[in-house]
DNA sequence: TATGAATGAGGGTTCATTCAT
DNA sequence: AATGAATGAACCCTCATTCAT
């Protein structure tokens, strides 16, 4: 199970309090999120954020080294609010098909909610830098192995029919797939709505998974 | 067969002459998909894009009204690659199957290619405006459309057996995980070659066509 | 009668036909004055006068050689204009204060008429260089010189009692009024119609004419 | 005596500390003025104003949005110059005619001054934006109502006789005339100095006051 | 820990003028 | 004489980050 270990990216911070500086962290974030979603990364300014984080620009730097941090921070907290929905439906016990039917749609519901967020998170990544990004990176692979395993303890009861060689793939679909309805919701609305759409993808999913 | 039609977006240009307009351009192009995809769009100077171009920066500013026309033009350039691949194979009389086979593997072939200009093209896309944007949305959809061609022949000559609801997501997923292949080319060449990575789709693509 | 002499600033052109000259300078003048007194010299772009004269921009600086050089070309014709409809109703044989009340009251219409212009010409006149204005201001002189003679005439004839150091004064602020409402118009014309403002201005001025 | 109420312009700042922008505001303007009247407001550089202030570009731009609001501080300052002259004398309690006089010849004095600001600040009033502009002709307004105010007490302790419709005109005509004592200065010097030329002017001004 | 003024390099874009055709 | 593409210096302004208070 040997996998390539990235460091995880520290955003460094010159205050000694823990706990201020998760809760500063907090209401940068808060900030950032709205004002990266409505004006993209590179067109916001740190004073912007500071200014609707109700707080001054040399405090917030206090709290983070870089823009780039803030970024970074972001993509981090939107990446936790998907792994939490999608990790809160996998404590019930349920038999496989239920299970990753529930994630699935545990999913997309996430995704539906904070697709503004979802949208900023991909585009802007690429801003991150190498470090960063690959912390990120990181981060995303935690929800693969998550859906993977599904699919895995699925096939080892005999309930999905896959070649295994396909799974990491059909769990990386599942996800890119749901990211797409952040993306081209405008579009994919026109046809579906939520509920019908989640419920298209998962008789797709169902086909993959019972192939025989 | 309505669809909402979007104004193409015009690069506009002060010079008169359109052979010398299209030589310039392919010289400029050719420049700023080098350094964009080196440093990202943002990072990249108007005067280093003139520079490799062997060009002046006001004479490039004769042919393209912004560094943002720059960027469209790259994605439209990139997109054109793309879009020639996948219709060339498009001639050939074949059966339905083998048609969206060649299809996929032609797609994943010509991503693989120029898959930093792939990467290039989905990542800073979100910098152009509005107008820009919607207008490269289009050219995508008409590989989209191409695609939901093939699948549809398929479907009416008995050959394939989909639920007609689920054609377009389908043919949106063929497209959007060739782009994957790019993003994640990294990660994903270390279980897949190019050849065995086309393979494995087109037998999941196949179980999905195949659908009882 | 010793006057500082000054050089006429002379516009020089390349091209040897002296009627085309006139003819495309004219062209020139034409556009100019109407882009000019919209957008002002400085926001004004060789090319936006060229394009409305519709010539070549290398054709315009063939009869010009500077920008600097339109503004010139433009002043001295906005100016010829008020020169030809003050010097027309000299021609008429009439008592003084008939002869001075004519010339100022053409002096008002004029202005009125074309104010855009005289606005334009004397905001802009600080765009030319030393020689330039210098030039333009000689003419300025010819006006000035024209209206002291009538008053002049007045006094030798016994009409007007004006004390003979106050002649130039009083000539000059004839002129330099008339341009006031061509920059004034807008809230003088508040309280006067044109003829209602002319009308009390020579009633001042008969004031200060017969002063005794 | 209701007028159409003009907004004053107001320059922004992202400075809060009033005493402090007030400080930097002053530098800037003393710069500025010194450069524009040299070169006039288009041929300077921001930059150049900033190293003359000995400030930072980045700095100045602090407390001031643009270059036109450089323009608008240094007009109200020259501006202010004047008006404090003007009001300076009307304390004293004289008569009519010599609170008139006084006004005058100290109007003359501070323009002979301040002659080269004068020239700029009516040179370049029309590089200012609508907005600015109409706020600094605002300005100009007050100095011709406290002149009118004057000939109006005149006339009402039954010392002036004037057609009351000509009072305004008189008040400004004497603003313009002042005005021009800084444009003409020039050629006017040939045959007065300044005191003599204020005593020509003042005789003229009294033969109106004084008309019957 | 908080504040907010200072910094200054750098970037996109313009445009008067030229000159080869 | 007419054309119009090429030139490139120069300009205004931004903004992430620092540091003295």
């Amino acid at each position: 199970m040997s996998r390539t270990h990235t460091e995880e990216y520290i955003v460094e911070t010159s205050v000694k309090d823990p706990e201020l500086v998760e809760k500063r962290r907090a209401e940068i974030i808060d900030a950032a999120v709205k004002v990266f979603s409505e004006k993209g990364y590179h067109a916001t300014t740190t004073k912007e954020i500071a200014d609707l984080a109700a707080m001054n620009v040399g405090t917030m730097f206090q709290y983070v080294k870089n823009k780039q941090d803030i970024l970074y921070l972001v993509c981090c907290h939107i990446h936790s609010l998907i792994e939490e929905a999608l990790f809160a439906v996998a404590v019930e016990d349920l038999d496989s098909m239920e299970m990753i039917s529930k994630s699935v749609a545990a999913l997309y519901r996430i995704v539906d909610q904070v697709s503004d967020y979802v949208v900023l998170m991909y585009q802007e990544t690429s801003s991150l830098d190498k470090a960063a990004r690959s912390s990120f990176l990181n981060r995303e692979q935690r929800l693969c192995n998550h859906l993977e395993n599904q699919i895995k303890k699925g096939i080892e009861s005999g309930v999905f029919k896959v070649d295994p060689e396909s799974v990491s793939l059909i769990a990386e679909d599942i996800l890119v797939q749901a990211q797409m309805w952040a993306f081209r919701r405008w579009s994919l609305s026109k046809k579906y709505t939520l509920e019908s759409y989640i419920t298209t993808r998962i008789q797709l999913l169902k086909t993959l998974l019972y192939q025989s």
